[in-house]
DNA sequence: CACACACATAAGCACACGCTTATGAGTCAT
DNA sequence: ATGACTCATAAGCGTGTGCTTATGTGTGTG
């Protein structure tokens, strides 16, 4: 919900990797697994911090749930990096990366 | 230096207040231990880390030691943010967002 | 109904982390 | 030179964190 949560959250590089991972599109838990060397548990405890930290969200099928990120869950880690950054892209290079920005 | 790091480093409320505090302009460490309720080791410790994260920057003078934040410190983590952003705003509140950036 | 499957929760453990006090290293003042 | 001052480092300690195994809960399948 705040920046807090999400930095302490991100701070785990295994979670951090399972957020990149699920960004890639909605997955369920054993598919998402596959390629961490890792317990169950293990992984439904970082899903678990990742969804606290409201990075991800969930959709109940059946026995399985597919775990996706929440599109809006960056946004106050965005808010801070905005308010706290002290170097600012220079205004031609800002309209330069906006615009490629909007191309892709 | 990496992302890695940084979410690490700022993962720490008393870290961020620090960085936070510093990127209101260069201090000492005296002047930026005020208001801290932490004890001195503590806070160079604390800006150690945010030194080896390459937040921080110093400059020696005297007996002191002037701190700063590193303009391009926070680089990697804007640039991981607009790699695996879900959430884009539309073009329109991006302009805006941006006219808003320029005209601070 | 019984069993397999997907995921969550509990409990315990090893380690990392942030804090403290004590001390070291370097600089200014008298 | 001696002492005050600023900051860094060392050592030790309590707590938090991420992992494991074991178990619980719910859902499909035979």
């Amino acid at each position: 919900m705040n920046e807090a949560d999400i930095f302490k959250v991100l701070a785990d590089p295994t979670r951090r990797a399972v957020f990149e991972r699920l960004a890639q599109g909605e997955m369920t838990g054993t598919a998402l697994r596959e390629g961490f060397v890792i317990s169950q548990p293990a992984l439904s405890q970082h899903i678990a911090a990742l969804r606290g930290a409201g990075l991800i969200r969930e959709r109940r099928e059946g026995r399985n749930v597919n775990y996706s990120v929440d599109p809006e869950g960056l946004a106050p880690l965005h808010e801070w990096l905005a308010r706290h950054r002290a170097f600012w892209p220079s205004r031609i290079e800002r309209l330069r990366n906006l615009i490629k920005e909007m191309d892709q």
